[in-house]
RNA sequence: CGGAGCGUAGCGUAGCUUGGUAGCGCGUCUGGUUUGGGACCAGAAGGUCGUGGGUUCAAAUCCCACCGCUCCGACCA
């Protein structure tokens, strides 16, 4: 390809809707450019990057034994109704109608779509286990667009759908995914790492992310460096330390007054000097059945998701403080659960048989000191509530657990039966039993996956692409383009030569002053260039740069071997 | 949806407080000089100042409404 015959609107300066680095360079290098909010459309170059990652997910998958097939990405509703989706997805779900008015919608994932097939022509435990798995553009009614196409509201997405016999088989299928999955993103040239995860809307029994680690990402990952261990924030737990509260000499229950006082922290201020660790959080929530009380050390931060899994629902929500009070006679600030028998009360498990505890008396400016949660409250649910910090001991090792915020670029589930009872995926097995199919779903944010290849591989010229992904791997520069001259000649042969070697290259014909085309090929971040300069000819010589390596003069007739070699070795 | 901020030429922005001819840089076009790290000179094109309404002799500027974008939170590949 000739530069001037393509299109590659690079820019000097960062348009204003950047803010993360990946999504200022997919900009400047001239790779995407945005219709509205969450909405991009790829140039050619972005468009070429994009065709790697996925050909590069499409090898893995082929050759983990998955069957690529295409789905429609329009939908009845009809099947989302059955599997219940309707309305546990509705907020993501696009809705559209026909000029018939019915309605359809724009899949966010295809679930629905492929048990639904899988329910027509798979009868027998003899055509088992199954892998299918599409790339395709996926539509979600995001509540926040960001990042360009970190978070967009279509998105290309590689999703697979596994089917089982059993629930070992499954587990395999599962574990194929996971090397799969592993196999890509290191052939992306990405630093990942997977962590176990909580599994959300989607339903099932455990799931992995797959995250590359960048402080722009949106998700927090706390891990050891000890044993491995690896988990989503949301998930992760902890060996945290017992209440220190606990050996307080038991004492009856005492009122005091607290004017004013609203916050944990002011508790701990003087007058009431009361430690943060030995204070009750009270948090209300609302529920469809009604309001409940989460209580927590003071020190510790809810964790929402796990809150979701002791409730058993997602649809809750913070009380509004009229509710609150009309429930507890008090406003935020002055809750407790002492005496309270109307709500059901979920603790969080540091707080078993803590003494020796503040909290507030429900009744506005009071709280209550001495109070033994076994004594003084009755707690319906205890489980893991907290948010795990960094520092605090590993739960398997016991080592100082770290965090990190990262980029969430694959998410494997096992779903188990959940959709196929429900859709009716149901197969024969060797007694001639009918059983639902034991499903896994896997799935890779492609343009996702792209974005955070740049946020990982860049410096402050621009991109640096891994040779895999790049969306030409030598870019060629020759400093005088005029066709008849020597310099231009060279670097036609050299064009040729690598092209025939099955090398993808771009040649800088631009009639431009040197510095324009390497600041632009820098900033494009062609894995090798090449620049041929008369100074550099003169010598018999031509400049070979890696990105982001030193430069190195190869004699001209060794150019097109050097290229090779560079691309083979250092860079693949 | 809640909170914050911003909409002026393709991009980045000044002007708005205190109403009175819409300015600068980059990019684009023409001519010339240049040619190893985002050149220089001369000239040129390009603007519904987000949209609608209001106040006023006069609105980019003040007021109201709406639309869009960005950031923080809930959602997620």
């Amino acid at each position: 390809m000739r530069w001037s015959d393509t299109l590659i609107p690079t820019l000097k300066e960062t348009p204003a809707e950047a803010e993360i680095v990946s999504h200022k360079l997919l900009l400047r290098a001239g790779l995407i450019r945005k219709l509205t909010g969450g909405l991009y459309t790829f140039l050619p170059l972005g468009l070429r990057a994009l065709r790697k990652v996925e050909q590069i997910v499409r090898e893995e998958m082929n050759s983990a034994g998955a069957l690529e097939l295409l789905m429609p990405a329009l939908q009845p509703p009809e099947i989302w109704r059955q599997s219940g989706r309707y309305e546990t997805a509705r907020d993501v779900l696009f809705k559209v109608r026909d000029r018939a008015k019915k309605e359809w919608v724009l899949g966010p994932t295809h679930e629905e779509v492929i048990t639904t097939l899988v329910a027509g022509e798979i009868n027998s435990y003899r055509q088992l286990p199954k892998n299918f798995y599409q790339i395709q553009t996926k539509f979600r009614d995001e509540i926040r667009p960001r990042f360009g196409l970190m978070r967009a509201k279509e998105f290309i997405m590689k999703d697979a759908y596994s089917f089982d016999a059993t629930d070992e088989a499954s587990q395999v299928s599962y574990r194929k995914m996971f090397d799969a999955y592993t196999r890509i993103f290191q052939r992306c040239g990405l630093k990942t790492i997977a962590v176990e995860a909580d599994t959300g809307v989607m339903g099932g029994k455990f799931s992995h992310e797959f995250m590359v680690p960048a402080e722009t990402g949106e998700n927090e990952v706390v891990f050891c460096d000890g044993c491995g261990y690896a988990a989503n924030v949301e998930k992760a737990a902890s060996r945290v330390s017992a209440p220190s509260a606990l050996n307080a000499t038991p004492s009856t229950i005492e009122k005091f007054a607290t004017p004013g006082v609203l916050t944990i922290e002011a508790l701990t201020e003087a007058p009431y000097n009361v430690a943060a660790d030995h204070q009750i959080k009270t948090l209300v929530y609302k529920v469809e059945s009604g309001i409940v009380l989460i209580l927590l050390r003071g020190d510790d931060q809810l964790n929402e998701a796990k809150l979701t899994g002791a409730l058993g629902t997602a649809t809750f929500r913070p009380a509004e403080p009229e509710e609150i009070f009309t429930a507890l006679g008090a406003h935020p600030g002055s809750l407790g659960a002492v005496g309270v028998s109307k709500f059901t009360v979920y603790a969080d498990e540091r707080l078993r048989s803590a003494a020796g505890m503040t909290t507030g008396a429900n009744e506005d400016g009071f709280h209550l000191r001495h109070v033994a949660v076994d004594r003084d409250i009755h707690v319906k649910h205890w489980s893991d509530l907290r948010l795990v910090r960094a520092g605090e001991p590993c739960l398997k090792c016991g080592q100082p657990l770290k965090v990190q915020r990262a980029i969430e670029v694959g998410h494997i589930f096992r779903l188990g039966a959940k959709y196929s009872q429900a859709l009716n995926a149901l197969f024969l097995d060797e007694a001639g039993k009918q059983q639902p199919a034991i499903m896994g779903c896997y799935g890779i944010g492609v343009t996702r996956t792209l974005q955070a290849v740049i946020e990982q591989s860049h410096d402050d010229n621009g991109i640096i692409w891994p040779v895999s992904v790049a969306p030409y791997t030598v870019c060629i520069t020759p400093l005088n383009v005029a066709p008849d001259s020597e310099v231009m000649k060279r670097a036609e042969q050299i064009y040729a030569d690598l092209t025939a070697r099955g090398v993808d290259v771009i040649l800088d014909d631009r009639n431009d002053r040197p510095g324009v085309k390497f600041k632009d090929s820098e900033l494009v971040g062609f894995p090798i260039r090449v620049g041929i300069g008369e100074k550099s000819l003169a010598k018999g010589e031509v400049e070979v740069k890696p990105r982001a390596g030193a430069l190195i003069p190869v004699k001209l007739e060794q150019a097109v071997e050097k290229v090779l070699e560079l691309i083979k070795h250092t860079l693949a």
